[in-house]
DNA sequence: TTTCTCATGTAACGCGTTACATGATTAC
DNA sequence: GTAATCATGTAACGCGTTACATGAGAAA
């Protein structure tokens, strides 16, 4: 509902081009957006004529010249009052647990094979996140209670991707405990 | 990526209307669909088109005929197939969460505000969860695994939501701390 | 020689949402 | 009398994605 408050936030580091804050977005594995020019192009220009940021340019030599965008004191406004803003719950979308309704048809062995995918997948991710976590973006003067606040995030964010790990684990081992326990019944 | 499927999935129990669907992701909290018409319609043309469903029309005296819709043969191979089709990781929006990484403008109390209103609309989302887990829908003759898959899927959510719930706890806990360190070391 | 980085932008498309439209019956 | 339920659908719009387009310099 805002990558503008996203643009916007990055700019109150420090000035930066449209180019820089795709970099930032897409390193970001957390945030909800893909970096994606059109977005963001279009978000400075708004922006820009909101005159929440102004704008510098600087030619260069062999090289397009860059649009510094610049937040504005009416900017940091904006962007405070868009924090204290009434907060979302999260909304999580979990396709794969659209699959696992109707798993059923599948066979013991076939469903074990895609939850372990499954788990492949959540793990990877995890490991990408908690790669992110470990380098600091280049964000200067930060107080102890901003890097706290971040620190916090990065872990909510590994806590939750844990959890479903240990979810996916207990699933599997008790499925298999199920499987053995029909297959223990029919023998008899 | 494909409420498509989600259609198809409720029809493999039954015989269903559009209208029927409709309510039925209606009262989900969980998939990451709004029931709304102009998908659940198209998607029912298109199942048609596929001929991944059948179609009858059932006239009623003093209301719109029922459209009802019934799964083929072809139908239940394409779910199958789509079920173990390649999972991907949960994708989470959090969009309360870039509203924190920019929230170090916000003195303690207004912070700690902010994050009691989150834990609210957190509980909130929570409380509905665990209602419409306690209640199951009516599908037909479930097998025990079935049974257990729907009710593993539940529980991860409510598993999901309370880690978050906890995670604020905690980080309201600690800025109060922080504030509280910080007032003992300016007052001395 | 090809690929990557810097740096700007545009076009086309798809998915999802809200709101609109109709119209009878039943419940409060 | 007003609202909700049943039951079908359409229109308009916004957000986000992928892909396209350009063009120089540096690195592999």
């Amino acid at each position: 509902m805002s990558i503008k408050y996203v643009v916007l936030g990055y700019l109150s580091w420090r000035p930066m081009t449209g180019y820089d804050i795709k970099k930032l977005i897409a390193e970001s594995e957390t945030l909800p957006w893909t970096a994606n020019n059109n977005q963001i192009y279009r978000a400075l220009v708004e922006l820009h004529k909101d005159e929440w940021v102004s704008k510098t340019i600087e030619e260069q030599v062999g090289a397009p010249s860059r649009h510094v965008y610049t937040i504005t004191e009416k900017g940091v406004q904006a962007l405070k009052s868009w924090v204290v803003s009434e907060p979302e719950p999260p909304q999580t979308k979990k396709s794969f647990f659209t699959q696992l309704m109707w798993a059923d048809c599948l066979d013991a062995q076939t469903l074990d094979e895609l939850l372990e995918a499954y788990l492949n997948a959540v793990g990877e991710k995890l490991f990408f996140i908690r790669v992110q976590a470990d380098e600091k973006p280049n964000m200067p003067e930060r107080t102890p209670r901003e890097s706290y606040l971040w620190e916090m995030l990065h872990r909510n964010w590994i806590a939750q991707y844990e959890l479903e790990l240990n979810w996916i684990r207990q699933v599997r081992r008790e499925l298999l405990e199920m499987g053995n326990g029909r297959q223990k019944a029919t023998s008899r």
